[in-house]
DNA sequence: CTGAATCCAGGCGGATACTG
DNA sequence: CAGTATCCGCCTGGATTCAG
């Protein structure tokens, strides 16, 4: 197998090593880690929700406030300005009137992409196992579990 | 190409679609979708921690207290509950003294444990640029972009 | 149109003490 | 040991209004 150097992402997944090796490598459980600290900042619905936004390309704030159902303009803002803080996106102004903003990827924000696309993807084709098994869960504990006071 | 069927994910990152296709045909904007539930559940940092947690085998309680720094009981019972409740780990109680609960993957919980494997191995790998991108940003935007108050 | 500012309720989440 | 219960500060985050 010959390996991409040019592609940090592609080198990736291989060698397919197990993922219990590999994240036990990383002290991601330090808080002191800038890894860690990373995924707080990363681990969170807006922010997530943004970046898929953004892969489709360069949006305005208006169309990323109508893209993201119910998301309030300054949770957007603050999330936005978040991630700009952390390198992953761009913000370019226009003077013009009425004025005008455009939000991209910057290229260390589109490689965050791939991996968050792999965990949609895993949310989205077990969504209905993860629904059913709560469903199951929330008839069976009331009942003969544990008494819901 | 052969899929092979038994397996879920190999066949997720198979065949190489960009990311913003795969992204696009998810419709994870919408709240009503359950799959954008999900990962209000998911995207949250106590509950990744765990997940990392208990990919390296079963733990008890104290086990997981001990590593994941920081947590207070509250949390990390409410979030074991959580995951519980999605199905994603089991709890199994002895009934001994003093007691004993071991938490363990489901099968549906170790499918998450790839995915999670590849946003923590993003955010260990890119953890120095956010850093500096974080001090560059809170440097020029304190003095010539907008005054901090 | 793109935010900034303010107000405010609700809930997150920590600390602590306590129970089976 | 494995939680539960309670208190409570504070921060999130929504709604609204206003400014450039």
């Amino acid at each position: 197998m010959v390996f991409n150097l040019d592609s940090d992402d592609a080198q990736l997944n291989y060698p397919p090593q197990p993922a219990i090796d590999r994240i036990a490598k990383m002290n991601l459980f330090d808080t002191n880690c800038a890894g860690h600290q990373l995924l707080e900042h990363i681990a969170n619905k807006w922010t997530i929700l943004i970046l898929y936004a953004l892969t489709q390309g360069t949006k305005r704030y208006h169309e990323l406030k109508q893209q993201i159902v119910g998301i309030s303009p300054k949770m957007l803002i603050q999330n936005l300005r978040n991630l700009e803080r952390c390198g992953l996106i761009e913000r370019e102004i226009y003077p013009s009137v009425p004025p005008r903003v455009d939000y991209s990827l910057t290229p260390l924000g589109e490689s965050i992409v791939e991996p968050l696309a792999v965990l949609g993807e895993w949310a989205y084709r077990h969504m209905l196992d993860v629904k059913a098994a709560m469903e199951q869960y929330d008839n069976t504990s009331k009942d003969d579990y544990w008494e819901p006071k």
